[in-house]
DNA sequence: TAGGTTTGATTGACTGATCAATCAATAAAA
DNA sequence: TTTTATTGATTGATCAGTCAATCAAACCTA
């Protein structure tokens, strides 16, 4: 459908240009159709964005669920979470930086806010709950909320570029922070 | 000066909107004067908002150096780092918001992004340097790192709001995290 | 010190560019 | 024939940046 080619080029201009302050017009070009398409479809760009939004935040789903499927201990599980956050598609320059410009997007947009919320309560009940099944639920939050902070941290300096972690680099180092922080909180492994 | 003024109009103004979407009418009538006082001080938009990051990494400086003279032990040193980041003033709703935008900006603005990066080395290697008179120079360069994306992310989240760590937990979180790095790798103290 | 000159501060009015959004008109499909 | 898709042209709003004109302060000089 066009409503899907839309968001796609939406996501690609994004991507292409870093920026949120991308124009309709640039992205009907890139799908080839006229901007006034766009809003006849979308009805305005702020509802565009946040389809192309929850567009990614879906990949994000199917991805997650897709790794935790092959996933069979909690700590496993664990770091399948953690693999998916830096996975390719996700790690990208361009989908990083559509993701900062949420971020900033959130400030004005009470549904972008929403959004991102549900994202991040997403990230912190699937830790939790691995985690739970390791250490005591206490901690399994407090390390939840450690972890999910540190990918978000990553995240942003990835964007930054230079002398930012790798992906590699910067999945070891949550990985490190989950198993020191078990071990010093009675973890059966 | 007129500078100083406008400057401190602009971070005011960034800050009540809560978004870098600030334009310079706007932050001239905040201060008082006409737009075009604006450009002639500053030569055009960029170099105000230039201006305006530089001064708040000017004060976050101040306010570091401040305690860390305060600081006599290496680990008194990294808990004044992690407090300054946490302070009233750091981790006002407008400042934080006032970085987020920063970041999103560097995706297009070289000197932006130059900017940010002084700041990411400035507390990396002040971290780095305390920490290694505690563990090794590898270990203290890897908790650096980690415990900086960490504070990055925290910033990011308390941004977004709701259900996101206050100050005091958020403070409490990094100097967990680098109380049970330096145990799980001998540290002295 | 009075008069004249330069220099910087300050403004209102204006320009040009950019965009989101609208709409009437047309083409295609049902 | 009715509905849906699609567009070109246009509108209206918003801004950054410019400019010529005013105003005031500081600085000369005889």
């Amino acid at each position: 459908m066009r409503r899907r080619e839309l968001i796609d080029a939406a996501i690609r201009t994004i991507g292409q240009r870093g920026s949120l302050d991308v124009t309709v017009a640039q992205i009907a070009h890139e799908a080839g159709v006229s901007p006034a398409l766009a809003h006849h479809y979308f009805g305005g760009k702020e509802q565009l964005m946040l389809a192309t939004m929850r567009h990614l935040l879906h990949e994000l789903g199917r991805d997650l669920s897709a790794a935790l499927r092959q996933a069979s201990s909690p700590r496993q599980r664990i770091s399948a979470i953690i693999a998916v956050n830096f996975s390719a598609s996700q790690f990208a320059p361009q989908t990083v930086a559509a993701w900062l410009t949420f971020y900033v997007h959130a400030q004005q947009s009470a549904e972008t806010r929403r959004l991102l919320r549900v994202y991040a309560r997403r990230l912190h009940s699937n830790l939790t709950e691995a985690l739970a099944r390791i250490t005591d639920k206490v901690q399994a939050g407090l390390i939840a909320e450690g972890a999910g902070a540190l990918i978000d941290g990553l995240y942003i300096r990835h964007a930054l570029g230079a002398d930012a972690p790798e992906a590699t680099s910067a999945s070891a180092l949550v990985e490190d922070y989950i198993t020191v922080k078990l071990a010093a909180s009675g973890a059966s492994t």
